[in-house]
DNA sequence: ATGGCACTCTTCGAGTGA
């Protein structure tokens, strides 16, 4: 079972990587963000033909998520919106269940606050954002089922994970605030998956757009996938899939993919 | 050493992002 995330930024501009990309690496569940469309233009049709169960969660030109499964796998109970703040009217949060042959799984796409500029409600948001992830998360753990938090966290979580940090100091990415509030989410017990496989420096998933950040390298690492215990014990591997950025128009993130022994 | 982008739309410039 392969469960990927990617931050699109677009997906009516990234459709043709997309479709490539489900092509090649065929992976049963993907994590979408940034679709920046309201549910009727989402690309439904071309993404069914290319055997994929569509759940999504729009809104007009920002953020917006989504949930494939390759068929026939189903998803089930979609939730669209994290709980705890009736008044939130951003598509950042979509989860569903996702029955298979010899497990149930629970997935979610997350697209956090960016959280710039800090001292703004911008911020303020990011962090209360965070705060209901993990007053969810919390919740969903005590299901103990094999739960996966996977998406655009838009938080850096150690130095490792950027190529030039005291060029993020102040940042809300990289400010400890942030940092701590992803902290408490491992705190709670779910494991960040790449990390769990590989330790080494210069593992990044977004590199801007500006400044020739991808031809130096300028990287960070802010996709995640947070795995609850249930599905640590099934982890296989994970993997990043840095050749994406270097396509024409790529998106400013690449997919990140985990594979899970539900056998 | 420095500046450098790419999306969206009540679209040709501003807002947003990271």
């Amino acid at each position: 079972m392969r469960i990927t995330t990617w931050n699109v930024n677009s997906v009516k501009q990234r459709l043709g990587h997309l479709l490539a990309f489900l092509k090649e690496a065929s992976p049963d569940v993907v994590c979408l963000q940034e679709l920046k469309c309201v549910d009727e233009a989402f690309p439904r049709t071309e993404i069914e033909e290319a055997g994929y169960v569509v759940a999504t969660h729009g809104q007009k030109a920002f953020n917006g998520v989504a949930l494939l499964t390759r068929q026939p796998l189903p998803l089930r109970d979609v939730r669209r919106g994290l709980p705890g703040d009736p008044e939130d009217g951003q598509a950042r949060y979509i989860e569903a269940v996702i029955p298979t042959a010899t497990a149930t799984l629970r997935v979610a796409s997350i697209y956090l606050p960016n959280g710039n500029p800090i001292g703004t409600p911008k911020y303020d948001y990011k962090l209360a954002f965070l705060r209901r992830l993990l007053l969810h998360a919390r919740a969903l753990r005590e299901k103990e089922e094999v739960l996966v938090l996977a998406g655009d966290y838009n938080v850096i979580p150690e130095p490792i994970d950027v190529a030039n940090p005291e060029a993020w100091t102040g940042d809300a990415l990289f400010l400890p605030e942030s940092r701590a509030a992803f902290r408490m989410l491992l705190n709670e017990g779910f494991t960040d998956a790449l990390r769990a496989c590989d330790e080494r420096p210069g593992l990044y998933t977004f590199w801007d757009y500006q400044a020739g950040a991808w031809s130096r390298n300028l990287g960070i690492r802010i996709d995640h996938l947070l795995l609850s215990p249930q599905a640590l014990d099934r982890l296989v591997s994970a993997s990043v899939q840095k050749h994406l950025r270097g396509l024409d128009k790529p998106s400013d993130h690449v997919p990140v993919t985990v594979e899970l022994d539900l056998g």
